[in-house]
DNA sequence: GCCCGGTTGGGGTATTCACCCCATTCAATT
DNA sequence: AATTGAATGGGGTGAATACCCCAACCGGGC
């Protein structure tokens, strides 16, 4: 018999967290050794007990749960994090790999898929839903995915950031112009660029992007 | 020894809803006659069975989870139903008020509580999270939250709403129309009037608007 | 019965958008 | 001096959009 997977929990949602925990403990080669709500707790519990396994969820408020991951990294040779999350988002995939993560799971996969998921994550494997595997293949065929420690944003130059915020803002290129005091041809130059960027091909993605990265709001 | 609270369970992660069933079915008092991934479904599954309770997550891809529950309020008088969310907004809050919900609680709330709540729910109670109750409180000490003059989003039939969803998800008419399986131009027409009740003009205000309202994720 | 709102479709048009091509200027680097 | 990147412009194309017209069906209410 193996030893069993000693592994922390992070989620916000209690809910979710409390019967996870539950449903791993019922599994005989699971050990939870912590269940917490915060990237910061999970990281604090980490150091304390050095498990075998981390498993983030990504929309948590407080300390970035890939800052968190980037510690553990750092500090805990032994210790994998496998990533948990609503949302499929290149964001996120992109600072996942960033971070050297064992996994990105997303929760609309089953319970059986998820807790597979954990323990082949736990025998060293890395593991990714099929859609974010599906999304990475996409990615990989087009643009490169290369990883910016700084977030997507800083691919901008000045111009082109200001650019952003009056598409996302809802404005024509002509009234974009106007305010800019430059040509709608120049405008639609920016955009161009923006959107390429940003692999993003239509407005409302941009406003969402924006609004999602705090430039701009709802 | 009364009878089960017959319910039926509604939420796209589908960790959450495989375990939250699991739960649900050990205790002796529930009896779960279907688990879905949209709003649609739930409809269709409470129109078949006719059932005590419904539980919807309101974070739903696809017929918005208002418009299912106004549904339900209207073909089964003796079906309550209770929201289920991550997140706590005001215009959350206040669609589930209009439709006459049984509850809503958020996702924070701890498991022993959620399941407490739902058959609180299922007795004929009307149950709120803490947090939630705090926000109501907040809100009608303040200005009125109900009788509030903006529902614009009230001005729109259901099939509206649910295009409004596609248009400010980013998605064209085409794929809309594939998802809704109507014609183009039948997207195209509800688009319209969505445009005209709401006085905006083009998508991305459109999906600013539908973000700020709550039926949509950044 | 009759009307009306909701839903479903189609036609047409002008505008805008996304995406390619291209050139010029200018400052900063190499 | 040469090059690179940013910013400024223009042309053109195909698609999508916003907005107008119209009709049919159906269900509920007056």
């Amino acid at each position: 018999m193996n030893k069993p997977v000693r592994l922390i929990l992070a989620d916000d949602h209690a809910i979710l967290r409390e019967m996870l925990a539950t449903r791993l403990a019922q599994e005989a080669d699971f050990e939870i050794v912590a269940a917490v709500d915060t990237a910061e707790a999970a990281l604090q519990a980490a150091r304390l007990n050095a498990p075998d396994l981390v498993v983030l969820d990504i929309d948590m408020p407080g300390l970035s749960p890939f800052a968190a991951a980037r510690s553990i990294g750092a500090e805990l040779p032994g210790t994998r994090v496998v990533f948990l999350s609503a949302f499929l988002r290149d964001g996120y995939l992109q600072q996942a790999l960033e971070v050297e993560a064992a996994g990105y799971l997303v929760k609309r996969e089953s319970l059986d898929d998820i807790v597979g998921g954990l323990r082949a994550a736990a025998q060293g494997r890395t593991v990714f839903s099929p859609a974010v595997r599906a999304r990475m293949s996409l990615v990989e065929s087009g643009v490169e995915l290369v990883a910016r420690p700084a977030g997507r944003l800083s691919l901008l130059t000045p111009r082109e950031l200001e650019t952003l915020r009056y598409l996302a803002s809802g404005m024509s290129r002509k009234e974009i112009a106007r305010s800019m005091e430059i040509s709608p041809k120049t405008v639609e130059q920016h955009c161009e660029h923006v959107m390429a960027k940003l692999d993003i091909h239509d407005r409302v993605e941009l406003a969402r992007f924006a609004i999602r990265e705090g430039v701009l709001e709802p």
